[in-house]
DNA sequence: GTAAGATGTAGACAATGCTCACATTAGGCC
DNA sequence: GGCCTAATGTGAGCATTGTCTACATCTTAC
Protein backbone atom coordinates (compact mmCIF):
# COMPACT_ATOMS: atom_id res chain seq x y z
CA UNK A 1 0.00 0.00 0.00
CA UNK A 2 1.54 3.33 -0.84
CA UNK A 3 1.37 5.18 2.13
CA UNK A 4 1.26 8.79 1.73
CA UNK A 5 4.38 9.94 3.65
CA UNK A 6 7.95 10.60 3.43
CA UNK A 7 8.60 6.82 3.60
CA UNK A 8 11.54 5.25 1.64
CA UNK A 9 9.74 3.80 -1.17
CA UNK A 10 7.66 5.96 -3.47
CA UNK A 11 4.71 3.76 -4.03
CA UNK A 12 4.35 4.13 -7.53
CA UNK A 13 7.68 5.97 -8.84
CA UNK A 14 7.29 5.15 -12.30
CA UNK A 15 3.86 6.92 -13.03
CA UNK A 16 4.78 9.49 -10.78
CA UNK A 17 7.69 10.33 -13.57
CA UNK A 18 5.44 9.90 -16.57
CA UNK A 19 3.60 12.65 -14.88
CA UNK A 20 5.97 14.91 -14.14
CA UNK A 21 7.95 14.11 -17.44
CA UNK A 22 4.38 14.98 -19.04
CA UNK A 23 4.25 17.98 -16.68
CA UNK A 24 7.59 19.34 -17.81
CA UNK A 25 7.16 18.49 -20.97
CA UNK A 26 3.93 21.21 -21.57
CA UNK A 27 5.63 23.55 -19.43
CA UNK A 28 9.12 23.89 -21.14
CA UNK A 29 8.97 22.10 -24.12
CA UNK A 30 11.42 19.24 -24.62
CA UNK A 31 14.78 20.72 -23.64
CA UNK A 32 12.57 21.00 -20.23
CA UNK A 33 12.30 17.66 -19.66
CA UNK A 34 15.31 15.93 -17.62
CA UNK A 35 15.19 12.98 -16.20
CA UNK A 36 16.91 14.94 -12.84
CA UNK A 37 13.73 17.26 -13.02
CA UNK A 38 11.74 14.73 -13.12
CA UNK A 39 13.36 12.95 -9.95
CA UNK A 40 13.74 16.92 -8.57
CA UNK A 41 9.53 17.09 -9.23
CA UNK A 42 8.87 13.54 -8.09
CA UNK A 43 10.56 14.26 -4.93
CA UNK A 44 13.13 11.58 -5.20
CA UNK A 45 16.88 11.08 -5.42
CA UNK A 46 18.20 12.35 -9.01
CA UNK A 47 19.42 8.50 -10.01
CA UNK A 48 15.91 6.69 -8.68
CA UNK A 49 14.17 7.25 -12.36
CA UNK A 50 16.57 5.12 -13.54
CA UNK A 51 15.34 2.00 -11.52
CA UNK A 52 12.03 2.38 -14.37
CA UNK A 53 13.71 3.74 -17.22
CA UNK A 54 16.84 2.62 -18.96
CA UNK A 55 17.80 6.01 -19.97
CA UNK A 56 15.86 9.34 -21.00
CA UNK A 57 14.57 7.89 -24.80
CA UNK A 58 12.36 4.83 -22.56
CA UNK A 59 11.54 8.09 -20.62
CA UNK A 60 10.47 10.10 -24.11
CA UNK A 61 9.06 6.58 -25.56
CA UNK A 62 6.76 6.32 -22.75
CA UNK A 63 5.31 9.74 -22.90
CA UNK A 64 4.52 9.39 -26.31
CA UNK A 65 2.66 6.08 -25.95
CA UNK A 66 0.83 7.77 -23.46
CA UNK A 67 0.34 10.41 -26.09
CA UNK A 68 -0.89 8.23 -28.31
CA UNK A 69 -3.67 6.68 -26.11
CA UNK A 70 -5.12 10.32 -24.75
CA UNK A 71 -5.09 11.36 -29.06
CA UNK A 72 -7.23 7.76 -29.32
CA UNK A 73 -9.61 9.23 -26.72
CA UNK A 74 -9.67 12.58 -28.46
CA UNK A 75 -10.52 11.58 -32.03
CA UNK A 76 -13.01 9.13 -30.38
CA UNK A 77 -14.50 11.72 -28.74
CA UNK A 78 -14.76 14.07 -31.98
CA UNK A 79 -17.39 12.05 -33.24
CA UNK A 80 -18.53 8.74 -32.19
CA UNK A 81 -18.64 6.51 -35.43
CA UNK A 82 -17.26 9.26 -38.33
CA UNK A 83 -19.31 8.13 -41.24
CA UNK A 84 -19.66 10.65 -43.86
CA UNK A 85 -16.93 13.09 -45.18
CA UNK A 86 -18.18 15.80 -42.78
CA UNK A 87 -17.82 13.65 -39.65
CA UNK A 88 -14.07 13.31 -41.12
CA UNK A 89 -13.68 16.42 -41.01
CA UNK A 90 -14.52 17.13 -37.45
CA UNK A 91 -12.39 14.51 -36.44
CA UNK A 92 -9.07 15.88 -38.83
CA UNK A 93 -10.11 19.11 -36.79
CA UNK A 94 -9.76 17.57 -33.78
CA UNK A 95 -6.68 15.70 -34.54
CA UNK A 96 -4.74 19.18 -35.46
CA UNK A 97 -6.36 20.94 -32.18
CA UNK A 98 -4.43 17.73 -30.07
CA UNK A 99 -1.42 19.19 -32.18
CA UNK A 100 -1.54 22.77 -30.87
CA UNK A 101 -2.81 21.76 -27.31
CA UNK A 102 -0.11 19.31 -26.75
CA UNK A 103 2.85 20.56 -28.76
CA UNK A 104 5.56 19.17 -26.84
CA UNK A 105 3.70 15.72 -26.50
CA UNK A 106 2.95 15.74 -30.10
CA UNK A 107 6.32 16.27 -31.31
CA UNK A 108 7.67 13.25 -28.42
CA UNK A 109 4.96 11.92 -30.46
CA UNK A 110 6.20 12.25 -34.16
CA UNK A 111 9.20 14.08 -34.65
CA UNK A 112 11.72 12.36 -32.47
CA UNK A 113 13.95 9.36 -33.82
CA UNK A 114 11.01 6.51 -32.93
CA UNK A 115 13.06 3.68 -31.75
CA UNK A 116 11.59 0.51 -33.82
CA UNK A 117 12.02 -1.72 -30.53
CA UNK A 118 9.66 0.24 -28.44
CA UNK A 119 6.66 -2.57 -28.43
CA UNK A 120 4.72 0.25 -26.57
CA UNK A 121 5.16 2.96 -29.26
CA UNK A 122 4.78 0.01 -32.36
CA UNK A 123 1.24 -0.92 -30.44
CA UNK A 124 0.01 2.43 -29.63
CA UNK A 125 0.50 3.51 -33.64
CA UNK A 126 -0.76 0.74 -34.77
CA UNK A 127 -3.82 1.28 -32.83
CA UNK A 128 -4.29 4.65 -34.70
CA UNK A 129 -3.14 3.61 -38.59
CA UNK A 130 -6.57 0.83 -37.34
CA UNK A 131 -8.73 3.31 -36.38
CA UNK A 132 -7.95 5.29 -39.51
CA UNK A 133 -8.42 3.10 -41.67
CA UNK A 134 -11.94 1.75 -40.31
CA UNK A 135 -12.86 5.45 -40.53
CA UNK A 136 -11.78 5.76 -44.37
CA UNK A 137 -13.83 2.54 -44.80
CA UNK A 138 -17.03 4.04 -43.48
CA UNK A 139 -16.98 7.14 -45.09
CA UNK A 140 -15.82 5.86 -48.43
CA UNK A 141 -17.20 2.83 -48.77
CA UNK A 142 -16.89 2.60 -52.71
CA UNK A 143 -13.16 3.72 -53.03
CA UNK A 144 -10.85 1.57 -55.02
CA UNK A 145 -7.80 1.43 -53.04
CA UNK A 146 -8.87 1.67 -49.47
CA UNK A 147 -5.14 1.29 -47.77
CA UNK A 148 -3.83 4.15 -50.04
CA UNK A 149 -6.91 6.06 -49.23
CA UNK A 150 -6.20 5.84 -45.53
CA UNK A 151 -2.59 6.38 -45.24
CA UNK A 152 -3.23 9.65 -47.47
CA UNK A 153 -6.19 10.64 -45.02
CA UNK A 154 -3.94 10.11 -42.57
CA UNK A 155 -0.86 11.73 -44.29
CA UNK A 156 -3.00 14.74 -44.79
CA UNK A 157 -4.55 15.61 -41.43
CA UNK A 158 -1.18 14.79 -40.11
CA UNK A 159 0.52 17.60 -42.24
CA UNK A 160 -2.00 19.47 -41.72
CA UNK A 161 -1.21 19.51 -38.07
CA UNK A 162 2.78 19.97 -38.46
CA UNK A 163 2.28 22.65 -40.81
CA UNK A 164 0.11 24.47 -38.14
CA UNK A 165 2.17 23.41 -35.42
CA UNK A 166 5.53 24.64 -37.17
CA UNK A 167 3.49 28.20 -37.78
CA UNK A 168 3.66 27.78 -40.98
CA UNK A 169 -0.42 28.13 -41.14
CA UNK A 170 -2.07 31.00 -39.32
CA UNK A 171 -3.00 29.29 -35.92
CA UNK A 172 -4.50 32.16 -34.03
CA UNK A 173 -8.23 30.93 -32.96
CA UNK A 174 -9.08 27.70 -32.53
CA UNK A 175 -11.87 28.31 -34.77
CA UNK A 176 -9.44 29.89 -37.55
CA UNK A 177 -7.82 26.32 -37.27
CA UNK A 178 -10.82 24.48 -38.07
CA UNK A 179 -11.47 26.18 -41.16
CA UNK A 180 -8.41 25.78 -42.25
CA UNK A 181 -8.50 21.83 -41.99
CA UNK A 182 -12.13 21.87 -43.23
CA UNK A 183 -11.34 23.69 -45.86
CA UNK A 184 -8.53 21.88 -47.18
CA UNK A 185 -10.43 18.34 -46.72
CA UNK A 186 -12.93 19.84 -48.97
CA UNK A 187 -10.50 21.34 -51.40
CA UNK A 188 -8.58 17.99 -51.87
CA UNK A 189 -11.95 15.57 -52.09
CA UNK A 190 -13.29 17.60 -54.17
CA UNK A 191 -10.80 17.72 -56.98
CA UNK A 192 -11.87 15.60 -60.00
CA UNK B 1 42.41 36.62 -48.03
CA UNK B 2 42.02 33.31 -46.15
CA UNK B 3 45.32 31.82 -46.14
CA UNK B 4 44.86 28.52 -45.34
CA UNK B 5 47.56 27.22 -42.44
CA UNK B 6 47.69 27.75 -39.03
CA UNK B 7 46.99 31.39 -38.85
CA UNK B 8 45.00 32.90 -35.62
CA UNK B 9 41.96 33.67 -37.14
CA UNK B 10 39.81 30.69 -39.27
CA UNK B 11 39.12 33.08 -42.67
CA UNK B 12 35.38 31.81 -42.85
CA UNK B 13 34.34 30.23 -39.21
CA UNK B 14 30.54 30.95 -39.90
CA UNK B 15 30.57 28.50 -43.00
CA UNK B 16 32.56 26.24 -41.73
CA UNK B 17 30.38 25.76 -38.74
CA UNK B 18 27.63 25.53 -40.50
CA UNK B 19 29.48 22.99 -42.60
CA UNK B 20 30.29 20.99 -39.58
CA UNK B 21 26.69 21.81 -37.85
CA UNK B 22 25.05 19.44 -41.33
CA UNK B 23 27.79 17.31 -40.82
CA UNK B 24 27.32 16.04 -37.46
CA UNK B 25 23.93 16.12 -37.98
CA UNK B 26 23.71 13.59 -40.84
CA UNK B 27 26.23 11.27 -38.86
CA UNK B 28 24.55 11.05 -35.24
CA UNK B 29 21.40 13.45 -35.56
CA UNK B 30 20.40 15.92 -33.38
CA UNK B 31 22.06 14.74 -30.51
CA UNK B 32 25.59 14.74 -32.09
CA UNK B 33 25.18 18.07 -32.67
CA UNK B 34 26.78 20.54 -30.07
CA UNK B 35 28.51 23.30 -30.40
CA UNK B 36 31.56 21.65 -28.92
CA UNK B 37 31.46 19.49 -31.91
CA UNK B 38 31.21 21.88 -34.38
CA UNK B 39 34.10 23.89 -32.70
CA UNK B 40 35.93 20.97 -32.45
CA UNK B 41 35.60 19.76 -36.08
CA UNK B 42 36.96 23.34 -37.48
CA UNK B 43 39.61 23.20 -35.95
CA UNK B 44 39.05 25.81 -33.39
CA UNK B 45 38.22 26.58 -29.69
CA UNK B 46 35.12 25.27 -27.89
CA UNK B 47 33.44 28.93 -27.63
CA UNK B 48 34.50 30.29 -30.71
CA UNK B 49 31.32 29.34 -32.59
CA UNK B 50 29.77 32.05 -29.99
CA UNK B 51 31.03 34.83 -32.27
CA UNK B 52 28.60 33.60 -35.21
CA UNK B 53 26.32 32.52 -33.77
CA UNK B 54 24.13 33.23 -30.75
CA UNK B 55 23.33 30.36 -29.22
CA UNK B 56 22.82 26.50 -30.51
CA UNK B 57 18.99 27.86 -31.85
CA UNK B 58 20.72 30.06 -33.76
CA UNK B 59 23.11 27.80 -35.27
CA UNK B 60 19.85 25.37 -36.10
CA UNK B 61 18.08 27.63 -37.56
CA UNK B 62 20.81 28.22 -39.80
CA UNK B 63 21.01 24.79 -40.80
CA UNK B 64 17.17 24.92 -41.28
CA UNK B 65 17.63 27.92 -44.03
CA UNK B 66 20.28 25.76 -45.25
CA UNK B 67 17.75 22.74 -46.02
CA UNK B 68 15.07 24.88 -46.82
CA UNK B 69 17.89 26.00 -49.69
CA UNK B 70 18.23 22.78 -50.90
CA UNK B 71 15.21 21.57 -50.43
CA UNK B 72 13.81 24.35 -52.98
CA UNK B 73 16.47 22.71 -55.26
CA UNK B 74 15.65 19.41 -55.30
CA UNK B 75 11.99 19.88 -55.93
CA UNK B 76 13.54 22.35 -58.70
CA UNK B 77 15.26 19.75 -60.37
CA UNK B 78 12.37 16.78 -59.85
CA UNK B 79 10.42 18.09 -62.40
CA UNK B 80 11.35 21.82 -64.25
CA UNK B 81 7.82 23.17 -64.42
CA UNK B 82 5.22 20.79 -62.86
CA UNK B 83 1.96 21.19 -64.61
CA UNK B 84 0.31 17.69 -64.64
CA UNK B 85 -1.14 15.45 -61.26
CA UNK B 86 1.59 13.15 -62.32
CA UNK B 87 3.89 16.30 -62.24
CA UNK B 88 2.62 17.03 -58.85
CA UNK B 89 3.50 13.50 -57.61
CA UNK B 90 6.30 13.30 -59.05
CA UNK B 91 7.77 16.37 -57.25
CA UNK B 92 6.35 14.86 -54.43
CA UNK B 93 7.74 11.84 -54.29
CA UNK B 94 11.35 14.16 -54.40
CA UNK B 95 9.94 15.34 -51.66
CA UNK B 96 9.65 12.63 -49.49
CA UNK B 97 12.43 11.20 -50.86
CA UNK B 98 14.71 14.39 -49.36
CA UNK B 99 13.30 13.76 -46.14
CA UNK B 100 14.45 10.10 -46.12
CA UNK B 101 17.94 10.96 -47.61
CA UNK B 102 18.01 13.86 -44.47
CA UNK B 103 16.57 12.50 -41.81
CA UNK B 104 18.30 14.76 -39.38
CA UNK B 105 17.60 17.99 -41.35
CA UNK B 106 14.59 17.84 -41.90
CA UNK B 107 13.54 17.59 -38.12
CA UNK B 108 15.45 20.61 -37.70
CA UNK B 109 13.59 21.91 -40.71
CA UNK B 110 10.49 21.12 -39.52
CA UNK B 111 10.71 19.04 -36.36
CA UNK B 112 11.79 21.60 -34.08
CA UNK B 113 9.58 24.93 -32.22
CA UNK B 114 10.54 27.42 -35.09
CA UNK B 115 11.82 30.94 -33.62
CA UNK B 116 9.51 33.03 -35.71
CA UNK B 117 12.14 35.61 -35.10
CA UNK B 118 14.71 34.42 -37.70
CA UNK B 119 14.27 35.99 -40.63
CA UNK B 120 16.12 33.67 -42.55
CA UNK B 121 13.72 30.69 -41.77
CA UNK B 122 11.01 32.90 -42.51
CA UNK B 123 12.13 34.11 -45.78
CA UNK B 124 12.58 30.21 -46.81
CA UNK B 125 9.49 28.55 -46.16
CA UNK B 126 7.87 31.34 -47.87
CA UNK B 127 9.78 30.50 -51.04
CA UNK B 128 8.77 27.18 -50.43
CA UNK B 129 4.93 28.23 -49.93
CA UNK B 130 5.11 30.18 -53.00
CA UNK B 131 6.85 27.11 -55.35
CA UNK B 132 3.75 24.45 -53.85
CA UNK B 133 1.06 27.37 -54.51
CA UNK B 134 2.49 28.23 -58.13
CA UNK B 135 2.83 24.36 -58.93
CA UNK B 136 -0.92 23.50 -57.65
CA UNK B 137 -2.34 26.68 -60.32
CA UNK B 138 -0.74 24.89 -63.08
CA UNK B 139 -1.72 21.37 -61.92
CA UNK B 140 -5.54 22.68 -61.31
CA UNK B 141 -6.09 25.74 -63.23
CA UNK B 142 -10.25 25.44 -63.05
CA UNK B 143 -10.43 24.43 -59.03
CA UNK B 144 -12.27 26.48 -56.95
CA UNK B 145 -10.00 27.87 -54.18
CA UNK B 146 -6.49 27.14 -54.95
CA UNK B 147 -4.96 28.46 -52.07
CA UNK B 148 -6.80 25.81 -49.68
CA UNK B 149 -6.36 22.89 -52.55
CA UNK B 150 -2.68 24.46 -51.98
CA UNK B 151 -2.60 23.88 -48.47
CA UNK B 152 -4.16 20.86 -48.78
CA UNK B 153 -1.04 19.17 -51.02
CA UNK B 154 1.71 20.63 -48.83
CA UNK B 155 0.10 19.05 -45.89
CA UNK B 156 -0.26 15.62 -47.63
CA UNK B 157 2.82 15.61 -49.61
CA UNK B 158 4.77 16.92 -45.63
CA UNK B 159 2.60 14.42 -43.83
CA UNK B 160 3.45 11.40 -46.17
CA UNK B 161 6.95 12.26 -45.26
CA UNK B 162 6.41 12.47 -41.52
CA UNK B 163 4.84 9.27 -41.63
CA UNK B 164 7.75 7.35 -43.76
CA UNK B 165 9.84 9.15 -41.74
CA UNK B 166 8.96 7.57 -38.73
CA UNK B 167 8.87 4.23 -39.90
CA UNK B 168 4.98 4.79 -39.96
CA UNK B 169 4.98 3.80 -43.45
CA UNK B 170 7.30 0.97 -45.28
CA UNK B 171 10.33 2.80 -46.97
CA UNK B 172 12.37 -0.20 -47.36
CA UNK B 173 13.15 0.71 -50.81
CA UNK B 174 13.36 3.92 -52.75
CA UNK B 175 10.84 2.27 -55.17
CA UNK B 176 8.25 1.00 -52.31
CA UNK B 177 8.54 4.85 -51.10
CA UNK B 178 7.75 6.18 -54.81
CA UNK B 179 4.96 3.70 -55.23
CA UNK B 180 3.18 4.43 -52.13
CA UNK B 181 3.60 8.35 -52.40
CA UNK B 182 2.27 8.06 -56.07
CA UNK B 183 -1.02 5.66 -55.15
CA UNK B 184 -1.36 8.57 -51.82
CA UNK B 185 -1.96 11.16 -54.13
CA UNK B 186 -3.78 8.78 -56.85
CA UNK B 187 -6.41 7.83 -54.36
CA UNK B 188 -6.83 11.06 -52.74
CA UNK B 189 -7.19 12.86 -56.04
CA UNK B 190 -9.30 10.20 -57.75
CA UNK B 191 -12.40 10.64 -54.85
CA UNK B 192 -15.58 12.09 -55.90
C1' DG C 1 11.25 -14.25 10.84
C1' DT C 2 14.49 -14.09 7.50
C1' DA C 3 16.79 -13.99 3.00
C1' DA C 4 16.40 -12.32 -1.64
C1' DG C 5 15.03 -9.07 -4.72
C1' DA C 6 13.11 -4.64 -5.67
C1' DT C 7 13.55 0.04 -4.96
C1' DG C 8 15.80 4.39 -3.65
C1' DT C 9 20.40 7.02 -2.32
C1' DA C 10 25.13 8.98 -2.60
C1' DG C 11 28.91 10.10 -5.08
C1' DA C 12 31.39 10.59 -9.11
C1' DC C 13 32.77 11.45 -14.08
C1' DA C 14 32.61 13.30 -18.64
C1' DA C 15 30.18 16.25 -21.78
C1' DT C 16 27.66 20.29 -22.77
C1' DG C 17 25.81 25.34 -23.05
C1' DC C 18 27.20 29.54 -21.94
C1' DT C 19 29.71 33.68 -19.67
C1' DC C 20 33.65 36.52 -18.93
C1' DA C 21 38.18 38.27 -19.19
C1' DC C 22 41.97 38.23 -22.25
C1' DA C 23 44.89 37.62 -26.68
C1' DT C 24 45.53 38.31 -31.53
C1' DT C 25 44.76 40.19 -35.81
C1' DA C 26 42.62 42.90 -39.77
C1' DG C 27 41.46 47.13 -41.83
C1' DG C 28 40.55 52.03 -41.82
C1' DC C 29 42.76 56.52 -40.98
C1' DC C 30 46.74 59.64 -40.55
C1' DG D 1 54.47 53.14 -43.31
C1' DG D 2 52.36 53.20 -38.53
C1' DC D 3 48.67 53.26 -35.15
C1' DC D 4 43.85 52.47 -33.14
C1' DT D 5 39.60 50.27 -32.96
C1' DA D 6 36.73 46.57 -33.66
C1' DA D 7 36.29 41.93 -35.04
C1' DT D 8 37.62 37.48 -34.12
C1' DG D 9 39.56 33.55 -31.51
C1' DT D 10 41.31 31.62 -26.70
C1' DG D 11 41.14 29.97 -21.97
C1' DA D 12 39.34 29.17 -17.63
C1' DG D 13 35.32 28.34 -15.25
C1' DC D 14 30.36 27.44 -13.65
C1' DA D 15 25.92 25.11 -13.57
C1' DT D 16 23.44 21.37 -15.47
C1' DT D 17 22.82 17.00 -17.42
C1' DG D 18 23.11 11.77 -18.53
C1' DT D 19 24.73 7.84 -16.73
C1' DC D 20 27.59 4.48 -13.99
C1' DT D 21 28.83 2.12 -9.56
C1' DA D 22 28.58 1.01 -4.86
C1' DC D 23 25.62 1.14 -1.05
C1' DA D 24 21.21 1.60 1.92
C1' DT D 25 16.48 0.40 2.85
C1' DC D 26 12.28 -1.75 2.34
C1' DT D 27 8.85 -5.62 0.70
C1' DT D 28 7.61 -9.99 0.14
C1' DA D 29 7.74 -14.93 -0.55
C1' DC D 30 9.09 -18.79 1.85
Amino acid sequence: MPKSGDSYHHGDLRAACLRAAIELLEENGSAGLSLRAVARRAGVSPTAPYRHYADRDALVSSVAAEGYRELAITLAAAHPSPSTPDDLAAVAAAYVRFALDHPAMFRAMFAEPCDPRSDERVAATAAITGYVTTLVRHAFPAVDDPAALSTAVWALVHGLAFLHLDGKLDSSTPDVVAEHVHAAVQALLSVS
